[in-house]
RNA sequence: UGAGGUGUGGCCAAGUGGUACGGCAACGGGUUUUGGUCCCGUGACCCCAGGUUCGAAUCCUGGCACCUCAGCCA
């Protein structure tokens, strides 16, 4: 597996997974599974289980299902489903065969219920969730039994056969595991398995009115799978105990019994990660949708131009731990444009664009000269970009008055136009506000190409577009959704939306992109020369591109200007 | 004050008794037709206190801090 290529740091789970091949357990086998519940849309969390769980299978040559945990009807659609599958593709994992649904076992389910009942540990409890909730006493006090605890077998099976048969009104009765009242761990205090809940599921539609409690269904749906490694997150752990009690109860001698195993889930910094909290900046119109490219959604993030290598590599490097972390959100954008940098062609555009004049360049003239698509990847080629007497350049790259360090254009300064010519700057023509409309300039015609043997020392190199060449977007920009590194974690316990960073989105109109990136399709990625890398939104029209700024270049001149402030 | 976990540089994270890998960030410097990329350099006595040992981040004891659990959610 590691022939010098490229190996990732080693983590607990693996030392696990490698001890229990080294002992033939489960005949060596490793199994995994991904067991998202369809409600709502995957994120950069999931992204973590889901390369863990299929990376580990693909590393030991064994393999990793995909099921929906779909127990809770009310809450769980096929939208997300399909999201869901979709999203966990376009990661690049295949779960072949493999695709599972929890409600396919709900027969399965149900009948180990009834095992229970026969065992004499399960019962039919008649509370409502109110009382059930009173009985179950604190973490440091004792709950109090039910009723229902001394019901005979008997009668246990038969209440079991009518609730699911639709006899009692919705939350009227559960069925109960007969464990521990007294537990220090709670959820062994008669755990519910069963409740009665008239909703048509979106698979099973109205076969059933009683569903399985996440503990009665995620162990059982890894046994009937062969799961061999069962990886959840840390919360989870205290549910072990219970996920173990279910198996001792029906597990069958010489089957594979999965073992569950936790691991701290992601949190990123200036983002929120839990779905109740996604979902209300959706609900409330804080973002455009589960995509909105400002999301730490799977698809937010591929709307934004993310990669799903970039992604793998992420979750690559942060490792899997048991320690609780807040990854800085910065080493997702290092890892984007590491890859980006390698890929992405390079093309000319301007956010902001001043024009220039050049006054000694014949009028009406015009001449191609050659651009280089990706100096990383000399295989990209090369392109033509025409010249003319009228350009736009940055607003940013000129400077009246410039301060100390600033090394592009001022009057009087030469600076390069990448790939064309030094031009210096003779004028300025200001509007009636004095704001600054026009620079002209004069060309050195022997620079052709940039570049002049003379040893002169043209530190400064502009991006530009030739008036002609230009094509106009809109390019939305893109900053982090919170202005606090960590929204959900504050000193005083600040409402998370108090810090929703009302600068997140920039929309800019009337930029101008060389004309190469006409027909481009959504989803194209470019790097817009010394800016950073942009994506072709799907909001696009004919004539009418739409650019999403999906991170930016690093810059030193901006930390610079920073300091100095 | 119950139970289950976790504590290694700003952020992740290796290390499993032999004298602290790596990545990100930050800060210097070099190369450069992207102030990009790339290259070089700079930082820890491992939560605290005792103990065992020739030797401890790793073992023992006692503290402290933080996280999870009282849904008929997952």
């Amino acid at each position: 597996m590691d022939n010098g290529v490229k190996t990732t740091p080693s983590n607990f789970i693996r030392d696990i997974i490698e001890e229990d091949i080294r002992s033939n357990k489960n005949g060596g086998q490793v199994v995994t599974r991904f067991p998202p519940e369809p409600n709502g849309y995957l994120h950069i969390g999931h992204a973590k289980s889901i390369c863990l769980n299929f990376g580990l299978a693909r590393q030991y040559g064994g393999r990793c299902h995909l099921r929906m945990d779909d127990t809770n009807p009310e809450k769980e659609t096929v939208e997300y489903t399909d999201s869901i599958i979709n999203d966990v593709r376009w990661l690049g994992f295949d779960w072949g065969e493999h695709l599972y649904y929890a409600s396919d076992y709900f027969e399965q389910i149900y009948q180990w219920g009834v095992l229970l009942i026969g065992k004499g540990v399960a019962y039919v409890c008649d509370m409502s969730p109110d009382e059930v909730s009173a009985t179950r006493g604190t973490p440091t006090a004792p709950g109090t039994e039910s009723p229902g605890r001394k019901r005979s077998v008997e009668e246990n099976l038969y209440l079991f056969s009518r609730m699911r048969a639709g006899e009692y009104p919705d939350g009227s009765r559960t069925l109960r595991a007969r464990i521990d009242m007294s537990s220090p761990n709670m959820h062994l205090r008669d755990p519910v398995l069963y409740r009665i809940k008239r909703a048509e599921h979106h698979r099973t539609g109205n076969a059933w009115c009683i569903y399985p409690m996440y503990d009665f269904a995620h162990g059982q749906s890894d046994y009937i799978e062969g799961i061999t490694h069962s990886i959840c997150t840390l919360e989870f752990e205290v549910h072990r105990p219970l996920y173990d009690w279910f198996l001792d109860k029906i597990a069958e001698a010489g089957r594979v019994r999965p073992r569950q195993i936790e691991f701290a889930r992601l949190n990123l910094s200036y983002t929120v990660m839990s779905k109740r909290k996604l979902l209300e900046l959706v609900e409330s119109g804080s973002v455009r949708g589960w995509d909105d490219p400002r999301m730490p959604t799977i698809s937010g993030l591929r709307r934004r131009g993310y990669t799903p290598e970039a992604i793998r590599d992420f979750a690559d490097r942060i490792g899997v731990a048991k320690a609780d972390n807040m990854v800085d959100v910065a080493l997702l954008e290092h890892c984007l444009r590491e890859d980006l940098n390698r890929r992405a062609p390079r093309v000319m555009a301007v956010l902001n664009p001043l024009k220039v004049v050049i006054e000694n360049y014949p009028e009406g003239a015009t001449e191609e000269l050659e651009a280089i698509n990706n100096p990383e990847d000399e295989s990209m080629g090369k392109r033509k970009v025409p010249f003319a007497r009228v350009v736009y350049i940055e607003k940013d790259d000129f400077r009246e008055d410039p301060p100390p360090k600033y090394f592009r254009l001022a009057p009087g300064r030469e600076a390069r136009l990448k790939f064309a010519y030094y031009i210096t700057c003779t004028g300025v023509v200001k509007d009636d506000k004095g704001e600054i409309v026009e620079i002209r300039c004069v060309y050195d015609p022997t620079t052709r190409g940039g570049w002049s043997n003379d040893g002169r020392k043209v530190k400064g190199t502009l991006h530009w577009i030739s008036a002609e060449d230009a094509i106009e977007a809109e390019v939305r920009l893109y900053d982090h959704l919170f202005t606090v590194p960590e929204p959900e974690n504050t000193k005083d316990g600040t409402d998370y939306r108090t810090f929703i960073n009302p600068d997140s989105l920039k929309v800019l109109t009337r930029c101008l992109v060389e004309s190469s990136v006409k027909g481009a399709k959504p989803g194209s990625r470019f790097q817009f020369e010394r800016l950073g890398y942009f994506c072709v939104d799907p909001d696009s029209r004919r004539g009418a591109p739409v650019f999403n700024r999906t991170v930016m270049l690093r810059d030193t001149w901006a930390k610079i200007e920073k300091s100095a402030r």
